[in-house]
DNA sequence: GTTTGTCAACCGTCCGGCCGGTGCAGTCAG
DNA sequence: CTGACTGCACCGGCCGGACGGTTGACAAAC
């Protein structure tokens, strides 16, 4: 897939809305897949919605996989950006980076919630044209489990409390019933106990 | 989405091979989906593999999404009798959901790991077309959540152990790479303290 | 006991529509 | 003069769905 990056770095400011024409194309791809699901991303829905014709869309994205790839390459940066945010955040701890991914599910701020559907819709999408193109945040995950494995933890802990969150985070964008609010305070309480250095 | 079940309870014996047409029609989806992913999944792909007109399978299944329906209909039914199983051969003791739980995800014979991905792959297939086609599924897992809140465990803990298990199963799916056998070892059993009655 | 009718279970073809992608003539800023 | 587009026409393919047969089993009519 040749996609070559940008072609140039922000050579044109102009524009009538927004960024560059390709983040303006990727937002509106995004929007499109999360409002409307997978199928309703057509080249020409998103061309309309970010405001460009189609042949100006192909300019940027020779092809609709590129446009996926472009997709899923900015949310593989933006979700390890979002992650070391959280880590950053996190005082230190023997099991510090246990403890973000803790953060990250449980205190994520009302906002988020909006972006991590988006988030979703993206993998399944991409997931949905070519399994191949997750490549990128499967890189992502892996080094974020790295992470993990250093804590200072029993083996096997940091993995269950990120399994948990995986399991969680599904759950949600694929409308299984959440607990309420009580119920995920156990549960985060429960999970809790596994990052806890002793035992 | 009238569906009437059967046109009759297996009024023709007639068949060339395999059960019945509905029976074939829908494993013959079931592969097609599984080896060749959601996209591939046609009506005229569908009816070729089972063996059987495009005609003949809309005889069956009026429309696409019927297709679907009858495939998540089926596999809702199939999870809740797998879970069921897990949990009657399970020995008696005062976390036995969860623990029928923590015996599905690890301790499932080689053969059923490719019966999970074509389930996986059914479901996303229907959540592509219609989320709302998910509906029967998602009554399902409320009941197996609902058996797990019913043990005899602290809270929050049962339900730690199932979104740790959805996670698994996720990544399973998307082609995450797991963790080698000796960390999935040390992964059960950081849950199994999860599953004891004792804090 | 043959004819006739009926009905479920299909078969094969066709259509309309959409979608990805191409091509090209033209525009306009720098 | 070039790079970044616009706008549009168009194609080839595929896919869902509709439709009009056809076949074969069984039953009632004669």
């Amino acid at each position: 897939m040749p996609d070559g990056s940008s072609p140039a770095a922000e050579p044109r400011p102009r524009a009538p809305e927004g960024g560059d024409a390709r983040t303006r194309i990727l937002d509106a791809a995004e929007r499109i897949v999360q409002a409307r699901g997978v199928p309703a991303l057509t080249l020409e829905a998103a061309a309309r919605e970010a405001g460009v014709s189609k042949g100006g869309l192909l300019y940027h994205f020779a092809s609709k996989e590129a446009l996926l790839a472009g997709l899923l390459n900015r949310l593989a940066d933006h979700v390890e950006a979002e992650f070391l945010a959280v880590l950053e955040a996190e005082p230190p701890h023997p099991a510090r980076a246990t403890r973000a991914v803790l953060a990250w599910i449980f205190d994520h701020p009302e906002a988020a919630c909006e972006k991590h559907q988006r988030a979703a819709a993206v993998f399944l999408a991409a997931f949905h044209h070519d399994p191949a193109l997750l490549d990128p945040i499967r890189a992502v995950f892996r080094r974020i489990r790295d992470r993990l494995r250093a804590d200072a933890l029993p083996p096997g802990h940091a993995l269950a409390v990120m399994a948990a969150g995986d399991g969680l985070f599904m759950a949600r964008v694929f409308g299984m019933d959440a607990p309420e609010a009580e119920e995920m305070a156990a549960l985060r309480a429960a999970l809790a106990t596994l990052a806890e250095p002793r035992a």
